[in-house]
DNA sequence: TTTATGACTGTTAGCGCTAACGGTAACGCT
DNA sequence: AGCGTTACCGTTAGCGCTAACAGTCATAAA
């Protein structure tokens, strides 16, 4: 790496002022098109690039965002950045991806760092912080959006998802096929939507008077190895359980394998729900019944609100909720 | 977003200067252990975060990083990408996450991006580049990996797979199975992997005294939806073809599913393989053979060869190369 | 006592850029 | 002629920080 050519170089070179040489590169008036097509030359022929570091601590505005989710290799999560940086680039805008892999600690640093680097905007998806942390570090922190996380009275924009409502109803789909039985492969102690699937289990439950057994609940890793293992277990202590509800598609795929390891079949000896809806869940077999969160339009979106909030074109920072879709697939029929 | 406490802010409440400010934040000597808690009290009091983009003004260092992948929504990729955050994530530095579509276009866009934003380094993998374009933003890049491309004589650390060899390795697995008609659904003309694929493919068809014929061969985007679409056209067009190596998982999954689409059992009446070994490959039925790349691995492995070239402790970039491994499943056994 | 030696702290300059304002020349109007 | 207006371009200051050097003060050595 040899010298960056800087603003200076290029005013001396064309023989003008370092303004000139801003105003030109930043598209200002107030320059007449002969000094323009000059500078222009110069800049080409010098390959100049501005600094975006130089010109953030002035301008206070880096151009950069973060994006922050708990498993970037889990495909769902993989997706919203997609589309989330998709709308991001076009806008002109880096994103910082930030990887808790599902630890609060490491959440709240990468969350610090970010905050250092001077990130305009930010998008949380589900954050794994208590309360307490999470609304207190957002005070510092710039335009944030949540994802899958309620904004309660906080200043930030907050896309979510509600997870009671989609656990219910993938609880009345296994009842009305007459299960009874239905155990719980839950996510993380410390994910809320795993609180809020939990919770619409329960509530499903209760309203069709089917008493809930606290040994059917597991939670797990919400990763295939997770799901495989603790379906395993559940299923090989509680033989009487025809139907799983899982936490997501991931697990519900390796609660597909456990089933295969058991030697029951899907969904005749036992039925299977995910929550999702990825790729996969379509591909596998027996192709998985799901709760389907468009992932696609949740990053596009997302980035929109988080986009709009920074340009100030919104007074109030948005809230969208948005209901889960069940899709009937082979796995529960 | 109130104003940001600055050093300055610290320096005068602690009543000291700047410059000690900045020794204690740096971990410097020369301040007393007194001084130094003092002014590590007052900045927990006022919650002071130094502004990385202005030391890195003037330090010419910013923390950050570059990683550059043709589609995140792969998980191969998402995989590498989890991995070689972790281990930035370990040296304290944030990572730029930069998706290009496969676009060349995009990709020199992205990188010009990255340049501008002053990252100290870079890891891209699968560049879409010509060579020429390619090593000549190489210039003016930070220190630089490349993955999955071959560095020639350009000052950067690279990582590279054996695809010829992993081609030959997999027409020769299915040539030993007694098949003689095998279709190859390749990746996009510009992927360079995709052409070492194709170079094993042919040699090892010729090695065996197979005639090539060129209609078996077609290109795809490398995704579940271009593997079966092209894999359903080229199967129905060629009824006689009993065998297909595709460019990569998500493409023998497609191709997968176009064969259940035309009635194909696999392996029974054709074997499929796929490329990478990505986690899906053992969970879709029937259960993928495949190419393993250590994606974990890659990931860890080139992270850590770019911040070595960072630090300097490199005398002269790296090279790694390594073999594919064949893992035999039931899709061609 | 004087000087040297450390241990600590402060001052200055400048990283590359832009906001804000200041200046100048040319022209038109009264 | 005197004035304002427009169009263009330059100067200054400073964003928040650190490298490099310049002190200052007490203590140890001469």
């Amino acid at each position: 790496m040899v010298k960056r050519v800087t603003m200076h170089d290029v005013a001396q070179t064309a023989g003008v002022s370092l303004m000139t040489v801003s105003r030109v590169v930043n598209n200002k008036d107030d320059v007449s098109q002969a000094t323009r097509d000059r500078v222009m030359d110069v800049i080409e022929q010098l390959s100049y690039r501005p600094s975006s570091i130089a010109r953030g601590l002035v301008t206070q505005r880096t151009g950069t965002l973060g994006v922050v989710v708990p498993d970037i290799s889990n495909p769902f999560f993989a997706s919203i950045v997609r589309y989330a940086e998709e709308e991001a680039y076009a806008k002109d805008y880096s994103v910082f991806l930030g990887n808790t892999n599902e630890d609060p600690e490491r959440e709240l640093a990468v969350l610090m760092s970010l905050e250092d680097k001077h990130v305009d905007g930010l998008i949380l998806c589900s954050s794994r912080l208590e309360d307490d942390t999470l609304f207190e570090i957002l005070e510092n922190l710039p335009t944030t959006v949540l994802v899958f996380r309620e904004k309660k009275d906080a200043d930030v924009g907050a896309f979510t998802v509600d997870d009671v409502f989609g656990g219910q109803v993938a609880i009345e789909h296994l009842i009305k096929s007459g299960h009874r039985n239905i155990g719980l492969i839950s996510g993380p102690p410390i994910s809320l939507s795993a609180f809020g699937r939990l919770k619409g289990y329960q509530t499903a439950l209760q309203s069709a008077d089917i008493p809930i057994k606290e040994g059917w609940i597991r939670h797990c890793h919400p990763v295939v190895e997770g799901g495989q293992e603790t379906a395993f277990d559940l299923l090989k202590d509680n033989p009487e359980i025809t139907a799983l509800f899982c936490h997501n598609d991931l697990v519900a795929i390796g609660a597909l394998h456990a089933c295969a390891a058991l030697g029951l079949r899907v969904p005749n000896d036992i039925a299977i729900i995910g929550y999702d809806d990825i790729r996969m869940a379509a591909l596998v077999s027996p192709t998985l019944t799901t709760l389907r969160i468009p992932r696609a339009e949740i990053g596009t979106q997302t980035m929109k609100m988080l986009l709009e909030q920074i340009e100030g074109k919104e007074s109030e920072p948005k809230e969208i909720h948005l209901k889960p879709e069940l899709i009937v697939r082979e796995s529960a029929p």
